[in-house]
DNA sequence: ACTTTGACTTTCCGTCTTGGAATGTGATTG
DNA sequence: CAATCACATTCCAAGACGGAAAGTCAAAGT
């Protein structure tokens, strides 16, 4: 019931971020974690290819930005992690 | 504010225990992680080094067992730990 | 007293993770 | 068309983890 994927600090870090605000650009991640662009970018994949966020680029005016979202998996996983963390903390026995 | 001492999950656990038991025996500890006593030797090692736990082995009657708590710097670091988790988790913006 | 156990502790080893830097890539701007 | 931006990949080196095997040392057994 620990997810290796969405414990490790950074991304448990990324998870809460995305699962409050739904959507985040890339250097906002990146400058929250205070992190290299390869290191972010990494994490992400590591999320992307557990299924637990969406990447898109949309390609409007301006420059191409990147913005991740939790996916329903995603949500879910982290939200399940995040039980399995409190009820661990508050074992009161 | 990030213990990663504390961070790893199967230490996470241990410290989780010990807060709630004051004390514990070694073969406990490995049971309830379910790894090979080495491997809990070593986790409990980086606890020790960093001050987290003392280890007692009372060389009273029978076989010498070993006993394991947390110090005040150790419970005040999973308490530290704790509390920026939940902040982290509950943050609701 | 000496060998055998029990209960860890250390060492050995291979795998995985993490991070930064360098490099690559595709779209965009000058 | 060259330069730049925003990332993605690759390259490296350092640690973290885990299990198995070997080492320790006090307590039991004989």
């Amino acid at each position: 019931m620990f997810d290796e994927v969405v414990h490790a600090p950074n991304r448990l870090r990324i998870c809460a971020f995305l699962d409050a605000s739904s959507t985040a650009e890339f250097s906002v991640l990146r400058d929250l974690l205070g992190v290299a662009d390869s290191v972010l970018s990494k994490h992400l994949k590591v999320l992307q290819d557990a299924g637990y966020v969406t990447i898109s680029k949309p390609t409007g005016r301006g420059r191409v930005k990147t913005w991740v979202s939790l996916t329903a998996d995603g949500r879910r996983a982290y939200a399940g992690h995040v039980v399995a963390l409190k009820a661990l903390l508050n074992t009161p026995e």
